[in-house]
DNA sequence: CTATGTATGTTATAACATAACACTTTCCAT
DNA sequence: ATGGAAAGTGTTATGTTATAACATACATAG
C-alpha cells in the first residue's frame, strides 16, 4: 500500500506545480540538481509514478509534463489546449470529449484504453501580439 | 511551384504506403538504406515535406509516421485509433471531431492551428486473443 | 545564363528515454 | 520484532529520436 509520495516524487510534482508550465524531463532535472538529483532515471521514475497516480499528464506532442489542473484525474479523459506563444496549457475536461473519443474508437473497432488530445495554437494574448 | 515529389520523398512515402503501419524515422532509414539513404536528415527532411503536403501524419504518442489513408487531408482534422497489439492504425475523419476540437479550444480561449488526437487500445481481433 | 529557392549528402551533436545493477527503505505477515 | 517482498534510490552506460551546420547539386524563372 502506497501511503504517500516519496522524496523524489514530491520534488518533481512540486516543481511542476510551481512553474505551472510544461517541462521536459531534462529541464526538471536541471532545476532539481540543487536538491541532489543527478541523473535522468531519477526524474523519469518519479514522472512514471506521478502519471500512474493521475497527478501529472504527459503532453506527447512536446515531450513535456504538466501538473494536473484538477484534484486528480487518474481516470478522466482530458484535452489540452497549448499556446505555442507562451506555453500556457489549459486542461479541459469535457463530457462531450469522452463520448467523442468513444465514438471515434467505435468507428475504428477499437476498445479504447488511453487517449491523448492536444490542440496547439495561440492564446488570446499571444494572438494579439503576433509578430 | 512544387510540381512533384523528389526522389527521397517518393522513397519515404512509398515505403510508408507499402507497409501501411506506423514507422519510426529510423526504421524507415534502415529499410531505405538499400536505396542509398544513409543519414537521419535525409529521412526527416522528406518526412517534413510530406507532412506539410498532408500526405502523411505523425503519431506523436509513438514517434511514428503513417501514410494518409485519404486522398489528401492537408487541412482536415483527423483522429487516430491505434491498436497496441498489432500496430494497426485507423485514421478517422469525423465532422463532430472538428467541432469538438473547436469547442475545447474555445473553452481555453485558444485559436487552434493544429491538433492531434490519438486513441490507444486493442482492435477487435487483438482484444479476442489477449494474453 | 545566372540568381534564387529547394533538395541533397554528410558529419556531428542535441534532446529524449531506458537498461541494468547494487543498495536502501518501507511495510506488513508471521 | 523480524525478516522477506515490494518499491524506491543512486549510478553508469547506452539506446532512441531529432536537428544543427555546412558544402554541394539541381531546377526554374527572370
Amino acid at each position: 500500500m502506497r501511503q504517500s509520495l516519496t522524496k523524489n516524487q514530491i520534488l518533481v510534482l512540486g516543481k511542476l506545480t510551481a512553474v505551472s508550465k510544461p517541462q521536459t524531463a531534462y529541464s526538471l532535472l536541471e532545476q532539481l540538481k540543487e536538491h541532489g538529483l543527478k541523473a535522468p532515471p531519477q526524474i523519469y521514475r518519479a514522472l512514471e509514478k506521478l502519471l500512474a497516480l493521475g497527478l501529472i499528464h504527459k503532453l506527447e506532442s512536446i515531450n513535456s509534463f504538466v501538473a494536473c489542473q484538477h484534484s486528480d484525474c487518474a481516470h478522466q479523459i482530458a484535452g489540452f489546449a497549448i499556446c505555442d506563444g507562451c506555453d500556457h496549457v489549459s486542461e479541459i475536461i469535457d463530457d462531450n470529449l469522452e463520448s467523442q473519443i468513444r465514438s471515434v474508437a467505435k468507428t475504428a473497432g477499437l476498445v479504447p484504453k488511453k487517449s491523448t488530445m492536444e490542440i496547439h495554437g495561440l492564446c488570446s494574448s499571444c494572438e494579439g501580439s503576433e509578430a
